[in-house]
RNA sequence: GCCCAGAUGGCGGAAUUGGUAGACGCGCCAGACUCAAAAUCUGGUUUUCGCAAGAAAGUGCAGGUUCGAUUCCUGUUCUGGGCACCA
């Protein structure tokens, strides 16, 4: 009987389907194993052999441990949601429903074809409305919870409001600006729209503003792929940064758990440093310059610089907010506050007063800003402790700037109102004003004449601040606007315009130095020396605080810029900075650094930190590179939002009301301000806002979608539980199958999916939705499989195409060749003609007859024509076949490319196999006892193989298959004792073959059932071994000696061998090195 | 530019903990079977020198540590992945 793969494996995977043999339940008494692949995005050009790589790894991992006993969990499913599906919706009008659709049905057939152990009764789809009904439930779950930085964790928003309400917020800093402060009796206060608008900046799931890849010409945000030199990639037009209001997650307050969770889970080295290196914490200081006034005043409302409201003296993000507030202590005064401000309004003290103003983030009582005086009355609720926190901080940052503060109790006011005001007057008088606007009260600290204003930096080298030469700003940073001198504008703004026409990544990888200098200057907190603020690209305004202090000796990039705008250059490290390039050194002794002079860079950190706390112009800061993830896309074919937009407030539909199902469109433009393509269906977005909608009426739902990670962030939570409509998993499902024991996929998800991941799975446990925090316990990183592109080579302007060998007698162009038509290098010359059209005439310049194509490793891609399709390799040598190649072709985390020739070996491997069993139609199999040389290949095999299986080293258990199955065939074994067990051993590696033989024993049963062999180390046993030999490091010969042979003896023996004395060359020896069972060397 | 990984015969790779470099397979060469081919089987195959026995060199490159380095350290080159809207 031959070996007939193809009609035994539709056999058995008809047979396996029947039987329901992949089939997992939830059985809660047997050891689970849960064996994850990486979700795959269905794509329309299909597998190639490439993806499968993982898939079969995991495939025999998951049926190894099913041997083992184990109840093993191995799903598939999609994420098929998808920036692709929109794309080719938008070329050909398909629908992204229809296209997914006939997609993972494809993708199933070649899977299946491959004999995949996957329980599809558990298969999910991110786009199914019963799927994102769920993701839905979970993005609500992050909208209703923050991050309670004392007990780190998640929390229901409904505590926080409780805290808010009874303690304000000085126990929980606003992670959005920590600068934002209130008491209990200012948030209840608070109207509902303020309440929401703080809540907002606490959610895990936040509403907030982001720079989109924004194409006028083809109206649509684009992604970073889709951006090639600022341009759009399609069609080459202009791309620029759009502000679009965004949905965020909050996982920068998930950033030091992200980091400890690594400790605990087992990631490769590298894979764990890329996700720290993400998150990048780094330990420093916040440093305030304050800025320098400028010698002129500047013209206002020129072109180049918008003009900003004069008066302002808020912090203009943070306005919206503290507006509310001012706006409510105004409408409700104490009975002092009204008493005094009859007295000081409309000029009757001679100066002019503003009530509840704010400077910052602070709220004053009164303030004359002319005179950079304030007022407080110390109210009753002053005697709370927040309130008191507030008030110290207040009270701070006004004399930081500047400001004289006066405060009056309720009592003097209410006693002697006039004493008070006299005491007013009397400072206002010895204060200076402020000078140089035709209105200085109203020309207050933003904006260049103004002072007060700072430049906030985070550096993690406070230990150089003496070394500092220059000021870097980002391009997008506040401040720019307003300090840049007039004489500076023009350049300014158009380096603002080349910047805003380059993409971040064109900005890090830039090794071109641009810059502008802004005109303006900081103060050096200690030494008051006068710094340039320059601005430039390689600074990046999510870093940080978007500002750094250039130090040129001390770091290569501030060097660099240093020297290419001749600026000068400070050394404050001696003989470590040579004048050629900058020391990020550690180790220099500090020079020209005043109170750090003689001082260890290492030690100086400390002390710098301190005496910036002290004198109150910075602090210890930690900082994380992370930043929050945006988790919106002006796209159709996503999740979409369960959010209703009402008044400006987020109103989160119902659970009942879930799943807020994407209308099916025809057209997939963007909205009229860049919003995605569901703005443009009024029905749809207005579907609460029928009169019955109660409460939200007049509401429409966000327009957005979530993006690709969405869906893929918890689905290792659904396979758990698939049907269930009555929460995303049951607990008991969720404790039982508990983390994914190993997960198979690629590097490329390093950062993106593995992280967002980590977070969603933290936050549900948090939560008490499920009971462990990490997801995936194991990772195993696989390597791709490149393609080997062919090429040919056709003379210029001609038909003529010439072998590779004789290309450089011509002027050529190398074009790809379909790998298919080409049998190693030597082209198919007639299948070449008929392949296009275009080559139809083709003629040929041959060497030796043939036609030799050139050659290259690339990714294996539809248009490099490099693409070999698994169904194919399949058909021609069988699934088994194609299974082992894919294992044998190399390590399963390395990259290797594909070469179909080698495909041969393996399948010889598997009919040397069969010939084990059958000649002809004669059956091999004997029940004789086996010898010993045969149980030793056995359990050598079971033991390699074992241990191979589960360190993941594939191609070396192939290999032990091969040289078992080579070893037994000398011996011309066909024992039952012997093959029986192998076939248990290969069935998770070609089940298929296994399962046939196996059946061929006479075994009823699957075999995939059965249990894997005990090793027994008896029969590996050893009494004697053959020691190489070696004289000062070269192997010379080789000794046998028995295992307990003693030292001494070892070494006379040695010194007597013939070998050995020749190569001793009459020395004696010097030392005589013997490693028990390895090795012997002799040195002389 | 920054972060991570990799580099071993003609090719894919092995050497699991610092201990005989090249297992296993492809390809190639020779032979057997055959009218022939396919399939199968046997032997050989890192390079250089040599009839051979054997010798020398050799794991991207340059150094270092060690009795001994593919393995550890320093530097360097090239290739691949990631760099926040491809998935």
């Amino acid at each position: 009987m031959e070996y007939q793969f193809r009609i035994i494996e539709k056999k058995w995977q008809k047979n396996w389907e029947e039987e329901k043999i992949y089939r997992v339940e939830n059985d809660y008494p047997r050891p689970k194993c849960y064996v994850l692949d990486m979700f795959p995005y269905p794509s329309g050009a299909g597998l190639h052999v490439g993806h499968p790589l993982g898939y079969i790894a995991s495939d025999i991992y998951a049926r190894y441990k099913r041997l083992q006993g184990y109840n093993v969990l191995h799903p598939m499913g999609f994420d098929a949601f998808g920036l692709p599906a929109e794309q080719y919706a938008i070329e050909t009008g398909q629908h992204p429903a229809v296209t997914t659709e006939k997609n993972i049905a494809s993708f199933k057939e070649q899977m299946n074809n491959i004999g995949f152990c996957y329980d599809w009764s558990r298969e999910v789809r991110t786009s199914d409305p019963d799927y994102y009904k769920w993701t839905q439930w979970i993005f609500l779950q992050l909208f209703q919870s923050w991050y309670d930085r004392n007990t780190k964790k998640a929390e229901p928003v409904s505590r926080l409001i409780s805290i808010f309400e009874k303690e304000g917020n000085f126990s929980q800093s606003c992670p959005q600006d920590e600068s934002v402060q209130f008491s209990a009796d200012q948030w209840n206060a608070f109207d509902e729209k303020t309440k929401q608008d703080v809540l907002m900046n606490y959610r895990l799931a936040y509403c907030g503003y982001g720079d989109v890849n924004w194409c006028e010409a083809l109206g649509t945000v684009l992604a970073n792929d889709e951006v090639v030199n600022g341009v759009s990639e399609r069609g080459g037009y202009p791309v620029v940064k759009k502000r679009l209001r965004q949905w965020y997650l909050r996982i920068t307050e998930y950033a030091d758990r992200l980091l400890e969770g690594l400790q605990q889970i087992e990631f490769s080295e590298a894979m764990k440093e890329m996700q720290s290196n993400w998150i990048g914490k780094s330990v420093g200081a916040e440093i305030i310059f304050p800025l320098k006034a400028p010698s002129r005043p500047s013209p206002v409302g020129k072109e180049s610089q918008p003009a900003r409201p004069r008066h302002e003296t808020a912090q203009p993000s943070l306005y919206p907010l503290t507006k509310e507030f001012a706006v409510q202590n105004r409408n409700n005064p104490t009975h002092e506050e009204k008493l005094l401000w009859e007295e000081l309004r409309h000029n009757k003290t001679g100066f002019h007063f503003r009530r509840q103003h704010i400077i910052n983030s602070f709220i004053v009582d009164f303030a004359c800003l002319k005179k950079k005086l304030t007022v407080e009355i110390d109210g009753g609720y002053h005697k709370n402790p927040d309130q008191q926190f507030y008030d110290k901080e207040r009270t701070k940052f006004l004399l930081e700037n500047g400001y004289k503060e006066l405060r009056f109790s309720n009592e003097e006011v209410r006693k002697n109102i006039n004493k008070v005001i006299e005491c007013i007057v009397e400072e206002l008088h010895k204060l200076p004003s402020v000078e140089g606007k035709e209105n200085a009260g109203k020309a207050f600290p933003l904006g260049e004449g103004l002072d007060g204003a700072s430049i906030r930096v985070f550096t993690t080298r406070p230990d150089t601040i003496f070394g500092v030469d220059f000021m870097v700003l980002a391009p997008e940073h506040e401040l720019v606007d307003q300090i840049t001198t007039p004489e500076q504008s023009k350049a300014m703004s158009d380096y603002i315009a080349y910047v805003n026409s380059r993409s971040e990544r064109e900005r890090m990888a830039e090794k071109k130095i641009t810059g502008c200098f802004t005109g303006a200057y900081a103060v050096h907190p200690f030494t008051g020396k006068k710094i340039p603020i320059w601005v430039s690209e390689y600074v990046l305004a999510g870093y940080g605080t978007g500002a750094i202090m250039a130090v040129p000796c001390g770091d290569e990039r501030d060097h660099k810029f240093a020297r290419h705008f001749n600026i000068p250059i400070t050394n404050i490290i001696g003989n470590y900075y040579n004048g050629e390039e900058a020391n990020p050194s550690k180790e220099a002794v500090l020079q020209h650094s005043d109170f750090l002079n003689g001082m260890r860079m290492q030690d100086a950190v400390e002390v710098v930190i301190r005496q910036l706390e002290e004198n109150g112009i910075g602090k210890r800061k930690v900082n994380y590179k992370m930043r929050d993830a945006a988790f919106s896309r002006q796209r159709y074919w996503g999740e979409p939002f369960p959010i209703i937009w009402k008044d400006g407030v987020a109103v989160p539909l119902e659970e009942k009301e879930l799943p807020l199902k994407l209308p099916h469109v025809e057209a997939y433009k963007p909205g009229p301000e860049g919003e995605g393509p569901l703005a443009n269906i009024s029905g749809w977005v207005n579907q609460f806002s029928s009169p019955s909608g109660e409460g939200r009426m007049g509401g429409a739902l966000e327009t957005n979608t979530m993006p690709g990670y969405a869906g893929s962030s918890w689905y290792f939570l659904r396979y758990m539980d698939p049907h269930n409509d009555g929460e995303f998993a049951e607990r008991k499902a969720t404790d039982y199958w508990n983390q994914v024991d190993v997960y198979i996929g690629g590097t490329e998800h390093a950062v993106g999916h593995l992280l967002y991941s980590r977070m969603w799975t933290k936050a549900l446990c948090d939560l008490g939705y499920i009971g462990f925090d990490e997801p995936y316990k194991k990772l195993i990183n696989q390597g791709k499989i490149t393609g080997d592109s062919r090429f040919v080579y056709r003379v210029s302007g001609t038909d003529q195409f010439v072998s590779h060998g004789l290309k450089d007698k011509y002027q050529t162009d190398e074009l790809h060749v379909d790998v298919n038509i080409v049998d190693g290098f030597v082209l198919d010359t007639e299948a070449f003609k008929k392949w296009k059209p275009d080559f139809a005439g083709a003629a040929f310049i041959l060497e030796n007859g043939q036609y030799i194509c050139g050659s290259a490793v690339e990714k294996m891609s539809k248009s490099k024509y490099n693409v070999v399709n698994p169904d194919i390799i399949v058909d021609k040598y069988g699934a088994d076949t194609f299974r082992m190649y894919e294992m044998f072709l190399g390590p399963i985390e390395q990259s290797k490319p594909w070469d179909t020739k080698g495909i041969e070996g393996v399948h010889r491997f598997l009919k040397k196999l069969w010939r084990s069993f059958f000649e002809q139609d004669i059956f091999l199999v004997n029940d004789e006892e086996p010898a010993e040389n045969e149980l030793r290949i056995l359990h050598k095999t079971i033991k390699k193989v074992r241990e191979d299986t589960e360190r993941f080293s594939f191609n070396t258990a192939v290999s032990q298959f091969m040289i078992c199955v080579n070893e037994l065939a000398v011996l011309n074994c066909h024992k039952r004792k012997i093959l029986e067990p192998l076939l248990i051993l290969l069935a998770p590696y070609a089940p298929h073959i296994s399962e046939e033989l196996w059946h061929q024993l006479g075994n009823k049963t699957s075999v995939l059932n059965a249990a894997f062999p005990a090793f027994n180390e008896q029969y590996l046993k050893e009494n004697s071994i053959n020691y190489p030999v070696a004289v000062n490091g070269k192997t010379r010969t080789e000794i046998f000696f028995s295992l307990d042979a003693g030292q001494k003896d070892m070494e006379n023996e040695v010194l007597a061998n013939e070998t050995v004395q020749k190569w001793m060359n009459g020395k004696s020896a010097r030392k005589i090195i013997i490693v028990k069972g390895r090795m012997i060397n002799v040195v002389v």
